[in-house]
RNA sequence: GACCCGGUAGCUCAGCUGGUAGAGCAUCUGCCUUUUAAGCAGAGGGUCAUGAGUUCAAGUCUCAUCCGGGUCACCA
């Protein structure tokens, strides 16, 4: 708090002292409320009594009456007080409430003049003192940086903001119900990693105290759940938050949640099945319509979606490597201006020049399928392809969405990738795999056939709430912290 | 990390080629017992993000820094 409150905050801590001197709780305990503000607007009748409470969101004083607007959380309710009805004395104190404050209301039901529902006030309580004031009611809270960093009021004054909210819940909720219903089991895997893997990125580095050891954020909770198909859950998922130590983007938050689902005896074939059934089950369960628009732009989410190869994606885009040596390829990357790439391996190339030529180009919901085994260290060689694994991505609106496998269960495969990436990671990537260990003796007991599948949680809600920034589907976007507030004493401490 | 745009009252925003800061809502005072962007009359409220510089004079021009947004780069 600063010294030097302004006027308006000033003011506001008065009538806290106000109330006080009155002999009233600005911040009681408990109130008995018997309905909403839904409740009173869908089943109204004259007449009757209710008990209600909400924040004032309006005001409008008439000398010796006075109409105000109630929220709670299902919306707005017209409140009319009299001073002939609550006396004088209640009144005044009626008369000092600011918008912004929360009050239970009890009283009878009428209809305005013009129409509108109303409670007349018999009695009022204050259930809490607001000290600051809140924005214009008219054109709300708009100021982006305020609202991502002051959630509370963004969800106070605009209510498309709390929709969207509302609507991921029911998203994570149907996603949910929807593995449930089919069988699965939804675990809980460690979040403290030891080591670094199951998904190319860099993570977060912390420390234990009392074990004297270093510990990574988890970037993907894939070899956790793998090892629990091998002990003979054979339809998992968990639903959690991972951390990835990189940019921030409108579609890049440091810490977003996941859904990683596998299931024994299957393929990448069955999950891509099931990625469409879940994304269009939630689409139809929430919009009602698979036909969506997606910052300005229609999308359809009519099934079957598009399949198609990385290496026919890329001749798409007139890029040609079908038949080429790793050689030619890595000539190809110079060519294309991707002078870093000149001795990068072939797999990688093809990455590259696939998220830079392609994916922001694929709009429709599109499986692009089957990349090459560089750079798919945990998934299945492709069955008929050298050189290839069995592995999609979900891309929609130049998203990616979910990335599957068929797992890699051959443990003499897996150490030898896990090989390749300690080599990688000798030469400097940062975001190769860790060798682990105990998940190849997992694999040595026996992995079944699974498929496997992470969906990125938040992007989807973007996408079925037409959000253009990933930010906005977070309550509380990663923000940097306004230079006014000082360091913690821990803060001080790692810093040193 | 690079570039572009932005930061003015609690909120939403004006502020021209540099001349000493404005509106609406909110707040305060008075009037007002069916209003709803209530109304009428009056008042208060600003380190113009921060710090330097140029100038007789800076919200305005220059530089640096901070925060945010966007594009790109990085990135599954």
């Amino acid at each position: 708090m600063s010294e030097e409150l302004s006027e308006l905050l000033k003011v506001r801590r008065d009538k806290l002292a106000e109330i006080r001197a009155a002999g009233i709780n600005p911040f009681p305990y408990t109130y008995e409320k018997t309905h909403t503000a839904a409740e009173i607007s869908a089943e109204y009748k004259e007449n009757d009594e209710v008990s209600i409470a909400g924040r004032i969101m309006t005001k409008r004083g008439h000398g010796k009456a006075s109409f105000a607007h109630l929220q709670d959380e299902t919306g707005r309710i017209q409140i009319y007080c009299r001073q002939d009805i609550i006396g004088e004395a209640k009144y005044e104190i009626y008369a000092k409430l600011d918008i912004g404050d929360i009050i239970g209301v009890k009283g009878h039901i009428f209809k305005t003049k013009t129409g509108e529902t109303t409670v007349k006030v018999a009695d009022f309580t204050i259930l809490c003192k607001s000290l600051h004031p809140l924005p214009e009611k008219w054109h709300g809270l708009q100021d982006k940086e305020l609202r991502y960093r002051e959630r509370y009021v963004d969800l106070m004054v605009n209510a498309e903001v709390r929709e969207v909210f509302k609507k991921r819940s029911r998203i994570v909720s149907l996603i949910r119900h929807s593995l449930e219903n089919k069988g699965f089991l939804e675990v809980e895997t460690p979040i403290l990693h030891v080591l670094q893997g199951g998904a190319a990125a860099k993570p977060f580095e912390t420390y234990h105290e009392a074990l004297d050891m270093p510990l990574f954020m988890r970037i993907a909770p894939e070899l956790y759940l793998k090892r629990l198909v091998v002990g003979g859950f054979e339809k998992v998922f968990e639903m959690g938050r991972v951390f990835r130590n990189e940019g921030i983007s409108y579609k890049h938050n440091p810490e977003f949640t996941i859904i990683e689902i596998y299931q024994a005896y299957a393929d990448y074939n069955d999950v891509m099945r099931l990625t469409e059934e879940l994304i269009t089950t939630a689409a139809k369960e929430v919009l009602g319509t698979l036909e969506i628009e997606f910052k300005g732009e229609k999308i359809s989410l009519a099934l079957p979606w598009k399949r198609i190869t990385l290496v026919d994606a890329l001749k798409e885009y007139g890029i040609e490597i079908e038949g080429k040596s790793e050689k030619e390829i890595q000539e190809l990357a110079v060519a294309k201006g991707l002078k870093d790439y000149a001795k990068a391996s072939a797999g990688k190339i093809i990455n590259v020049l696939y998220d830079k030529y392609v994916e922001a180009n694929l709009r429709q919901p599109t499986f692009i399928i089957d990349h090459p085994l560089a750079t798919s260290p945990l998934a299945k060689k492709h069955r008929s392809k050298e050189g290839y694994v069995e592995r999609f991505e979900l891309i929609i609106a130049g998203m990616e969405l979910a990335n599957a496998f068929s797992e890699l269960t051959d443990p003499i495969d897996q150490l030898d990738r896990f090989e390749s990436q300690a080599e990688a990671k000798a030469a400097g990537d940062d975001e190769a795999e860790s060798m682990d260990e105990d998940f190849l003796r997992a694999l040595e007991y026996g992995l079944p056939p699974t498929g496997g599948v992470g969906i990125g949680i938040d992007r989807l809600v973007m996408l079925l709430t037409n959000q253009p920034s990933i930010r906005d589907v977070l309550l509380f976007p990663h923000m940097k912290p306004l230079p006014r507030s000082k360091p913690s004493e821990a803060e001080t401490e790692i810093l040193a």
